[in-house]
DNA sequence: AACATTTATTGTAATATTGCAATGATATAA
DNA sequence: TTATATCATTGCAATATTACAATAAATGTT
């Protein structure tokens, strides 16, 4: 079907599947990384710097964009992007609660 | 084109986000949670408590057993699934290392 | 052996994702 | 105003993902 059955599952699970999934190209890990590397994150240098067209970069830009993780700001012609550092902090504690899970040594059948 | 175009990118950003889209559809991560949760992992046990139809979640459990991030042991007629907590610690490590980037303060240009 | 139980595989339909050319929109420069 | 530069949007083709019915495979039971 190509749809995920999100109803049934928790918000939480929802959530936790949502900022996966939105890391789950590396064009926006790339993305990402260069933001958190440099100041110029302007879009340009994004298309520049990984390689793909120019929409293509606009469009992984808007998801992340979408999910709260970057900010962007108009300077002149060109967008300025940069990491959004509450909401960057908040998807932390979200996927780390899930990543941290207590492994159980005992309950170990395989 | 549907085809992420991997061979311009690091082998660590194609494996942060390999691991990341098999976070991205919350039937894996509900997966994963119940596994961490309880011993009873046989397969039957996830179809009646995730609620889709045996064939998907069979399917799903591949992608993760794929990446390594579980362990099936055959018991019966029954397959007892596990988290592989070796390869679950390694994957953390790489996760860690993107989702722990330090912010830079200074550089805020937004 | 014949049957039952459990899981894996195959095939298929519906939807999503990726990538880019073409085009729009917006702001600056001449 | 006209041109230029930068980014967003639209439309489309190719591929991927999701879900499940039908079926196969494997093991246990009678």
């Amino acid at each position: 079907m190509g749809l995920a059955k999100t109803e049934i599952f928790t918000d939480q699970q929802n959530e936790i599947s949502q900022y996966a999934k939105v890391f789950g190209h590396p064009a926006r890990v790339a993305i990402l990384q260069h933001l958190f590397k440099t100041d110029s994150c302007v879009c340009g240098d994004l298309v520049t710097e990984i390689g793909l067209a120019q929409p293509t970069i606009s469009q992984h830009l808007k998801e992340l964009k979408y999910l709260g993780l970057i900010k962007g700001n108009v300077e002149g012609t060109s967008v300025c992007y940069c990491i959004n550092t509450e909401n960057w902090i908040k998807m932390k504690e979200i996927m780390s609660k899930f990543l941290d899970q207590d492994i159980p040594k005992d309950k170990d059948c395989c």
